[in-house]
DNA sequence: CTGAAAGCGCTTACAG
DNA sequence: CTGAAAGCGCTTACAG
């Protein structure tokens, strides 16, 4: 008769000395291993149940020689003023929160825009996880390749890009960039402007998508209707600016993201043209706020929640050594007043 | 001599051998203890940085019986359908992500929304960190009240409530619920609507602000002025739209947040009414989307970087055992185009 | 001022 | 099917 239980059971000891097994016993048993019996299993199950014990997350990595945590590193350009109060960011970053969690591995958030690329494989970022999301390439790809080279699992979301060695999740930019364009042209505009920069692989591949769109319609694309607009709002709407003055005619507009559409449907109205009457405008990424503006915005919508799975179980099946295709997801355009003139 | 040094220098005792002390010695040294000389300490210092030596956070965790790990909460409400979508709730992330950096702690976000708080003490969040900051009160105060009584160290940003045992960061929102409706009688308007929860804490102290405000030119508050409008985008707008058809006349809004004013301006010109000619708005957060809209928006600015460095340091000083003090920041009016009629 | 030893909580190769 | 033992990388009380 032991009267000396455990006040509180915290260690797989007090698992064991309850269970009247050895450590190693009541470890493998909690780890499904195919040596334990099904009635020990049972049995140690339960009490690791009643007493709500959980394995120690860092006594298990020290051993394991594992983590259990996932570094996402946001991707962002200075010079293209990419910023992550983007909603985009967010919601990829939620996405991705949840699908860590769902696997038990902490996520270590990379905030700070990188400043060098070259001291990411000492960073903490890379020592002290198991592997690295980045949302976005910037204008480091070949950086991404040496991180790749370097050994450290990495998963990247970005666009397409040629001597690509690291693994690539992305959204069908190409597809997403067409239909846009498609659809402006369908509804009778024919001097299309694009807003974004080439720079970034993803927007090269929408900007693409663009070209081939005007040519699909016999229309010869003007180098004067393709502005190197960044993507922070207040940069945007600036640079919408200069070239509003400039006057360059156009009466629709391909933006490579919501936000740059919502910062060029209000620089339109300080010029005294409305949106969609004088100028169609689509956005990039359905994020929340799109559907809700005035006009509501026509944008190709990126599928967050998919993206941020794919992201994280790719990586994992990574840690797992285990062969993996680069992915691409499905982009679709969703049709609101921005784009339809009455 | 040694011609068998390490490759790679990644263990205390790599770097106590190339030292030619032992392991103890180094890591007193590396942890600048009073013991060590001077010169052993230089010494050993400047071998840890040659190979880039540092610490396993699992072991010195293990050891120490600490997480280097700091959860963050969002206490988002159901009810009032606030989203973390909400980029005030992103920038904050982003500020308390940058502070926990800066001292070397792991952050694990709880980003799904919490649908159980009597099950968080014994959920990861918790038991895998070594402390929790909460943004928001939500409704579940008393709830945050029964975790600090369980003994997890916890700070929480948020608004004023009675009993309160836990630490609490906040910035001054009755200030800021009377500056802005101060604003709007200065300009004129005499009939000044309340958009928000007041279930909301720090809602509710800017409800107290607005009613002060109000008091003291001598206006009666009407209730036929408060209404309950929910944080979420899609929801406020829907809200605000009943309320117009309601046809109760105000000529002025204090909103609960930038993302509510927004919706409300959106709504108000769906029916035909402009900002801020016909009806002047005032949001809360001064979120990056704020000074961009068309109108901008006038609001009161909350010092987000200060809030993620005082929610972080006042933890950590909790951490420390230290006796802390609830810290109250001070917020301000941003006037801009959506209170100022021409 | 320095070192040998113990121990944090776990997992797994080895032996039975 | 189960257990004793080693060891992941660190820190610190104890002894000198």
């Amino acid at each position: 008769m032991t009267d000396k239980l455990p006040r509180t059971v915290t260690r797989l000891q007090d698992i064991a000395d309850l269970a009247g097994v050895s450590r190693a016993t009541a470890s493998r048993a909690l780890s499904d291993s195919p040596l334990i019996s099904d009635n020990t299993k049972r049995r140690i199950r339960s009490l690791a149940k009643k007493y709500n014990y959980r394995v120690n997350r860092q006594a298990r990595g020290l051993r394991l020689q594992q983590r259990g945590v996932v570094s996402v590193v946001f991707m962002l350009d200075r010079q293209s003023d990419q910023h992550m109060s983007d909603p985009f960011f967010l919601e990829m970053l939620g996405s991705i929160a949840d699908s860590l969690a769902d696997h038990d591995y902490d996520l270590l958030l990379a905030h700070a825009p990188i400043q060098d690329v070259r001291a990411l494989p000492t960073s903490r970022v890379i020592r002290d996880s198991d592997g690295v999301i980045f949302v976005g390439q910037g204008e480091h790809h070949q950086e991404l390749n040496r991180i790749y080279d370097g050994g450290t699992p990495i998963v990247v979301w970005g666009g397409p890009v040629d001597d690509k060695r690291y693994t690539l999740v992305s959204s069908d930019n190409l597809a997403g960039g067409y239909a846009a364009t498609e659809h402006l042209l369908e509804e009778g505009r024919r001097r299309v402007a694009f807003f974004g920069s080439t720079r970034n692989p993803e927007i090269a591949a929408r900007f693409e998508g663009y070209r081939k769109a005007l040519a699909a319609h016999d229309i010869v694309p003007s180098s004067e209707l393709v502005f190197d607009v960044p993507f922070d709002m207040h940069n945007a709407r600036e640079a919408i600016r200069h070239v509003l003055e400039a006057a360059h005619a156009f009466d629709a507009l391909v933006c490579a993201s919501d936000v740059m559409a919502l910062a060029a449907i209000s620089a339109l109205a300080d010029h005294g043209m409305s949106t969609p009457t004088d100028v169609s405008v689509v956005g990039y990424d359905d994020i929340a706020l799109a559907s809700h503006g005035n006009p509501s915005l026509t944008t190709v919508r990126q599928n967050i929640g998919r993206a941020g799975n794919a992201l994280v179980t790719t990586l994992l099946s990574l840690l797992n050594s285990e062969i993996v295709d680069d992915i691409q997801l499905p982009s679709e355009l969703v049709v609101r007043e921005s784009s339809v003139p009455p």
